[in-house]
DNA sequence: CTGATTTTTTGATTTTTATCAATAGCCTTC
DNA sequence: GAAGGCTATTGATAAAAATCAAAAAATCAG
């Protein structure tokens, strides 16, 4: 539980007792290596928080699965999209090695923010982090050539690149699998 | 001031005393066509709802402008990632025709949400929407053709066609201005 | 350890799209 | 309504990346 709770800290000066209302809604729940954590067609209603491990976010298109992110050891991860909404998920999450999770389910995370103002608040600051990330993500891959695309993933998430597979990859970078083996024996 | 209010009451039945509060610190301004709302480098310290009119976003690189996205009528706009950090911004937002709008600043934005808990659920709520509309502009650009991605804005979002010149669309869509001339003359 | 399966690399070719260049259209503004 | 400045179209060529195909390397199961 530290490991949240550091991080959580660090987005507000929350009051203890919000904190420990938030913990107490909190579930662990572990993940094998190749499961998954939501399919396509579900709705997401666990909001997870990995504590450790590694996951993919993923849609099929064409028999073919194309990678939306990736989500590591302090992030949060859910089918944003899906748990908002609560309707199914176009995505799936997969555990690329064994996750260890704490996870909320939508409702007690609404029933806690009627309650607890100071959670929608902390809420509120995590969801603009992840909204500035993504509009990053978004930018970041606009009109770069394939080789810049891979070598920004490298200096800002090398992790992805140790973890997933050349595939996972590519897809990720709006690349063919072939293109990213060859930009990466050139470099 | 009726449109935004509408616009409010549907993301929530927030009460009727929290909106009004909200009201009074909007102001009203009036930008014309071709003049900016925040440049690059500037800090955005203005949330603007669009009552009318249509903006566009975009950063420079290598001396041409890339559009990042349009906003019209009915919507929110800012340079969300210097509003939320109040950090420099990266990209300019420009008026592509006259528009009026209601501003509220950030700072007095940040004090309505310490005193009224249903103005920061009410953001929050907005906050996910835009969340999500900005993960399928993500997702929808991902593996499709440039005539597939001129395709699909004809169907998701044919005022920006309408509106915008063909180089601000193509950046947007991520190609030449030369290739989206060319889908459009083979439709 | 070994055979089988999956993943990655490499090669040849084709397709898509960018780039460079020139022309045509079209608003302005005088 | 003509001159000048944008904007859009069209054409030729080059570059980038996808696709198809096969070989090599790595991983996994028994």
């Amino acid at each position: 539980m530290e490991a949240i709770l550091n991080i959580l800290q660090k987005f507000s000066n929350i009051p203890q007792e919000s904190l420990e209302r938030f913990v107490g809604k909190l579930h662990e729940k572990s993940i094998p290596k190749g499961e998954t954590l939501i399919r396509e067609g579900e709705v997401c209603n666990q909001l997870s928080f990995i504590n450790k491990g590694f996951v993919r976010s993923f849609y099929f298109k064409d028999k073919k699965d194309i990678t939306i992110s990736f989500s590591m050891t302090g992030e949060f991860i859910a089918s944003m999209s899906s748990f908002i909404s609560q309707k199914p998920s176009y995505e799936t999450i997969e555990a690329l090695e064994h996750c260890y999770l704490y996870q909320i389910s939508y409702q007690d995370l609404m029933d806690l923010f009627e309650k607890d103002s100071h959670l929608e608040h902390l809420y509120r600051l995590i969801l603009e982090q992840y909204y500035v990330a993504l509009e990053e993500h978004l930018i970041f891959s606009k009109f770069k050539t394939a080789k810049e695309r891979y070598l920004e993933l490298i200096e800002t998430k090398p992790l992805i690149i140790q973890k997933a597979a050349v595939g996972q990859v590519a897809s990720y970078l709006d690349m063919s699998l072939e293109t990213l083996s060859r930009i990466r024996s050139s470099i």
